[in-house]
DNA sequence: TAGTTACGAACCGCGGC
DNA sequence: CCGCGGTTCGTAA
């Protein structure tokens, strides 16, 4: 770890807070959003808190933005800089770049002054270092603060319309409050052209819908209490800003609430001429689109035609000071949670086992016509159930503790999607300054590829008594070991001598490196959290130290060097090889492997106990190896850890469809437990989205029956014939996502995209939306006539093709190895059809 | 308001026969 | 009809 301390160029304020004479003493808070705003060509910053006693608004003083210059460029620079009006500044400052060429701070007042100054340093061919840090996290990253804070400021009077506390001339310092967030749950019901009907709100203390209608209701239905009515849509904008500001919460949640409730809301209230002042202290809602992507060449996609932006669909931002809102799709996703279908349905089903059927979206939007029409009550309850379920979904994952954990952990705003560079940059950028460097730019071209993971070839089989070996958390452990680190391959390559070697003419400083130390501190704060429980953390912290190897390893973040990705991964080829061979010196055989795993056959009669004895003896082998070896050839001590996952008492090793290789990324094993047995399939139909529950069904019974040696021929036969017999039809959906839109498919027309463009000319026909131009979800069936959607098939279901395209596969990937073959079991049976 | 590479299967559409 | 290259999707880690 480097602890020499360079003079901050980027936080001259920090040591000395006190000198501000504050009306208060420092109070605690967690940041809920920030803003950078501009008074009198001059740059503030405004954060919203929550604190124990409520909702507080920051500002602080006139921040600077600033870049870096070669100094060798000082004078240049200057020249480009006279010609700007407002003030500025260059100055020379004790920081060098990663090629150790000593650099010059520019500093510069307003947002426009940045993007003439950038504009006039490219036109001029001049380079220019960490331009692109936004100001409010350059200001937070620099003092290490993490969501939570301290803060101290002059305290404002407060008026009616603005009811919380202003402080100006604000600091903020790091804090570890805990917040207690006020959190309120949004959806909103509309036509399909999207007049508003109604608007829910629910938290776990208040219930409220406000409908457009009369509330003159039938003699015989009573409205419920939270039910309110508006005379107009504009009428029901004022109404929700009304109630939104009453209940003043810290977050608002919702189903896809960002681009679509908070976005519909926004236009709505433009057409109504309603100001939606939902914000904290009288403030406005706004919607951002997302900026186009930087015109970079795109490493993948080359030919990918760039994204038009459609008002309709085209995903944003949307800000509200003072309250942050929380999509639960996006948060659940964060979170590494994954649904075949992110419908708000479909999830609550899942993990709540409860929520409303799963209709089409026709049928949906006439349900919510009429009931807006005929049944004003059944709608509301529908709003409002969708309010409670969202809530119930974050309650029952603790999908907010793991967001603030998350913020606490790298400075990410709560509702940040994605954020692993910026997580890094937030966690390394600062400690790099201290140690008297300035970040690189991104590599322009994307940069080098590096290698992935090692795949073994497998060696195909159908076994009995099969061990996993795991590598716990196998990159970050190779990280912390060989101590791969941006600032360790500079300072390595400058002193090679006694420096630890990597891959690709790579070699690491033994002592002056950051992120094998964020990693060793991530471990156990990881381990406490198990010790302690407390799952949020954990997942928080291990999705955290994941990520690292992929922002090194991309050309989006301004760390990334193919030396520092290839040291960890081709490391780990070199691990998982010598891993190998060594359990083989035991006499056992390692069958198959992929990046961190090895699978190893034990080739004789196991009891469970002893199974788990040799996979445990095993796993301290190659620890202790791994210990001697790196300590023996490299000076090193070791963080590889090694750990006996899985006994399968049976396993199943396929091969390459129609050839004798063996597969990769595709098996099958019986695991014992405590319930009894366990059947776990990776890569095969049975967990991929894409094949017919048909396929799956048939694919689970028959591994069972194979493992357990019981008779098959009778089982596959029935099946069949229940399939002909009509017997399964609901079982024969193909579900696929559309991944372009629909007239990107030119170069061939796959099943998908037929059955989607069928969708389309019938709901073209029938003046109905059409569903599937932009991406999406397609339900096909295989006819005579070949695949048509399933909500518009007219011809007769083709059988043939799911004996032959989804079971036969199947049966024909297992059953040699019992020497059997699907034919054999079910050709006299054919004949009868 | 940028995490990665490796892998397999089905299918299309073409050219050869 | 068959083999082959290219496209597309979903998955393992």
């Amino acid at each position: 770890m480097v602890t020499e301390q360079h003079p901050s160029v980027l936080t001259p304020n920090t040591q000395n807070a006190q000198d501000t004479s504050p009306s208060h003493l420092p109070q605690a808070g967690f940041i809920l959003t920030r803003q950078q705003i501009e008074r009198n060509k001059q740059t503030l910053l405004e954060f919203w808190l929550s604190t124990a006693t409520g909702a507080v608004k920051v500002i602080t003083p006139a921040e600077q933005f600033v870049l870096f210059v070669h100094q060798s460029d000082h004078t240049a620079v200057a020249q480009v800089l006279s010609n700007q009006s407002t003030s500025h500044r260059i100055q020379k400052v004790t920081l060098k770049t990663f090629q150790h060429q000593p650099a010059s701070a520019v500093y510069l007042t307003t947002k426009q002054q940045l993007f003439t100054t950038r504009d006039a340093l490219i036109l001029a061919d001049i380079d220019f270092f960490e331009d692109d840090i936004r100001l409010a996290d350059r200001y937070l990253m620099e003092r290490f603060i993490y969501g939570s804070a301290t803060f101290v400021g002059n305290v404002s009077t407060t008026t009616e319309n603005h009811p919380f506390p202003v402080l100006r001339q604000g600091k903020l310092k790091p804090g570890d409050y805990r917040p207690n967030f006020k959190v309120l749950s949004l959806d909103i019901e509309c036509s399909e052209r999207g007049e508003l009907y109604s608007i829910g709100l629910a938290a776990t203390d208040y219930q409220c819908v406000i409908m457009v209608g009369n509330s003159h209701l039938p003699a015989h239905q009573n409205a419920p209490s939270w039910l309110r009515w508006a005379n107009t849509e504009t009428d029901l904008l004022q109404q929700f800003c009304a109630a939104l500001q009453s209940y003043d919460p810290d977050i608002i949640v919702g189903w896809n609430v960002v681009n679509f409730d908070c976005r519909l809301l926004i236009k709505r209230a433009e057409i109504c001429r309603v100001a939606l002042i939902i914000g904290r202290n009288h403030a406005v809602a706004r919607w951002r689109s997302r900026g186009r992507l930087p015109s970079r060449v795109q490493r993948q996609n080359l030919d990918a035609d760039p994204e038009p932006f459609n008002e309709e669909t085209g995903n944003g931002f949307v800000n509200i000071p003072g309250r942050v809102v929380i999509d639960g799709i996006d948060a659940l996703k964060s979170a590494t949670y994954h649904f075949d279908s992110f419908s708000l349905e479909s999830v609550s089903q899942s993990l709540l086992g409860k929520g409303k059927k799963i209709e089409n979206v026709h049928d949906r939007m006439a349900h919510i016509n009429h009931d807006f029409r005929h049944n004003k009550i059944k709608l509301a309850e529908y709003n409002l159930q969708d309010c409670v379920l969202v809530l119930e979904i974050f309650d029952h994952t603790n999908l907010l503790d793991f967001l603030i954990l998350r913020s606490q952990l790298t400075g990410l705003e709560l509702d940040r999607v994605g954020g692993s560079v910026a997580a890094f940059t937030n966690l390394y950028l600062p400690k790099l300054h201290r140690a008297g460097y300035i970040a690189p730019n991104r590599p322009a071209d994307g940069g080098l590829a590096s290698p992935g993971g090692y795949v073994m070839n497998s060696k195909p089989g159908l076994y009995n008594h099969v061990l996993v070996l795991d590598f716990k958390s196998l990159y970050p452990s190779i990280i912390r070991t060989f101590k791969i680190d941006p600032l360790g391959l500079i300072e390595g390559l400058a002193h090679p001598e006694n420096a630890i070697e990597g891959f690709k003419g790579a070699v690491f400083d033994r002592e002056k490196h950051f992120l094998p130390d964020i990693i060793t501190a991530l471990w156990q704060q990881r381990d406490q959290a198990k010790k302690d429980r407390d799952a949020a953390r954990s997942q928080a912290i291990k999705i955290l130290m994941n990520s690292f190897y992929g922002v090194l390893g991309s050309g989006g973040c301004r760390f990334y060097d193919t030396r520092l990705a290839s040291s960890i991964t081709m490391r780990g080829h070199h691990i998982m090889q010598t891993t190998a061979a060594w359990i083989e010196e035991q006499g056992y055989n390692v069958i198959y492997g992929d990046t961190d795993s090895t699978f190893v056959w034990l080739n004789g009669n196991h009891t469970s106990e002893s199974a788990h004895q040799v996979g445990e003896d095993l796993a301290t082998m190659i620890n202790q190896r791994w210990q001697h070896t790196l300590h023996h050839d490299f000076k090193l001590s070791c963080n590889l850890e090694m750990e006996f996952e899985t006994h399968f008492s049976r396993f199943l090793m396929p091969t390459i469809r129609g050839s004798d290789t063996g597969s990769k990324k595709r098996y099958a094993g019986l695991k014992l437990n405590s319930q009894g047995s366990e059947l776990v399939f990776k890569g095969l139909e049975t967990v991929r989205s894409d094949w017919t529950e048909l396929a799956k069904d048939f694919q689970q019974v028959l591994y069972a029956l194979v493992f357990e040696e019981k008779p098959v021929a009778e089982y596959i036969r029935d099946y069949v014939n229940s399939v002909y017999q009509g017997e399964r039809d609901q079982q024969l959906i193909y579900r696929k996502r559309l991944r372009q839109r629909l007239t990107h498919y030119v170069k061939n027309v796959p099943p998908q995209v037929k059955a989607a463009r069928l969708a389309d000319a019938r709901n073209a026909e029938l003046g109905r939306p059409l569903q599937y131009q932009n991406k999406g979800w397609i339900s096909y069936i295989y006819t005579t006539n070949g695949p048509e959607p399933v909500e518009y098939r007219t011809s007769r279901i083709d059988y043939d093709h799911y004996i032959e395209k989804q079971l036969r596969p199947l049966a024909d990937a297992i059953l040699p190895f019992i020497d059997m073959r699907f034919d054999d079991v079910t050709s006299k049976q054919l004949g009868l059809f």
